[in-house]
DNA sequence: ATCCAGGAAAACG
DNA sequence: CGTTTTCATGGA
């Protein structure tokens, strides 16, 4: 079974990483194994201590998934400003923010609004079982996650039995909008911050939310700072005291909090968030 | 029953 | 233009 060693320096944590509700398709089995499908391969893998051991795919593709080949520690330096955040990264050690490929992100993200994430979670993995390519591992049957023409040569009937409510047009229109998902890839990622967030939010039932985790999920584009219900809290509680805690949500203040985070967290933004998120106290 | 969840679009004034 | 209402689903 091949295997991954990582260096002492090399922080990383398979179970944050997995567990934090960046990715919806991995499940935990066994024995602290986690099973997922990742484009077309089923991977199951398991950390112990300095050593991740896996099947199902090539340490080149398990390195770049996992971001393995980037330096966590000058990364995480660079945020850790204040007693708070310096917590919720003691709390999360060694959360990697992953390399999602960005056709699946973008789905998952217009189907996570308003919701919460063993919905989200259902709902991915039903489009996968209805409209996907079965893979058989293990014994078991897994689904590769659809095309957009398999699910945009679908029509209405056979999305609305994976339970999207009011999402299903949205993942329709936006299915039919792609065509290659690979160009589409290489186009966003070819773009700077800024005008693929405007470019991804022309996108049916992609907002400023869905946007920013695309960008920061599937093209690491960390100076992204998604916003949710949580992470409104935490910044109103901890770090913008003008805020008031239950003020409508306007662009504009979304603007102003994903602003100040930028300015305040710095380029990595985005990796900052995704521990506070991690760390959020239920 | 009412509220909430990794919100966005449409309607409104 | 900014603000309010509506949308579908299931768990607590």
């Amino acid at each position: 079974m091949p295997a991954i060693n990582l260096s002492c320096d090399q922080q990383f944590s398979l179970d944050q990483t997995l567990g934090c509700g960046q990715v919806f398709r991995w499940d935990r089995a066994e024995n602290g194994w986690w099973s997922g499908v990742v484009g077309s391969h089923v991977i199951r893998i398991r950390q112990n201590g300095q050593k991740l051991v896996f099947e199902g795919a090539s340490v080149p593709f398990i390195t770049r998934y996992f971001s393995l080949d980037t330096d966590l520690q000058p990364i995480v330096a660079s945020f850790n400003r204040d007693p708070f955040i310096d917590a919720a990264i003691r709390r999360c050690d060694g959360l990697r923010i992953i390399r999602q490929p960005g056709w699946e992100c973008l789905i998952s993200y217009i189907c996570s609004t308003n919701s919460n994430i063993p919905m989200i979670r259902r709902r991915i993995g039903t489009i996968a079982e209805q409209f996907g390519r079965e893979i058989f591992f293990r014994g078991k049957v897994y689904h590769t996650f659809p095309e957009p023409s398999a699910i945009a040569c679908s029509g209405v009937t056979p999305l609305e039995t994976c339970k999207l409510g009011y999402r299903t047009p949205y993942v329709l229109k936006t299915a039919c909008a792609i065509g290659d998902p690979e160009q589409w890839e290489k186009t966003i990622a070819s773009m700077p911050f800024e005008p693929a967030r405007r470019e991804l939010m022309k996108l049916s039932g992609v907002g400023p939310k869905a946007a920013d985790c695309i960008l920061l999920f599937a093209f690491q584009k960390y100076e992204s700072f998604p916003v949710d219900v949580w992470i409104r809290r935490i910044m109103q509680q901890h770090y913008i005291l003008t805020l008031k805690a239950d003020a409508a949500k306007t662009s504009r203040e979304y603007d102003l909090i994903r602003k100040f985070a930028r300015e305040y967290f710095g380029e990595f933004c985005g990796y900052a968030q995704e521990y506070l998120y991690a760390a959020r106290m239920e």
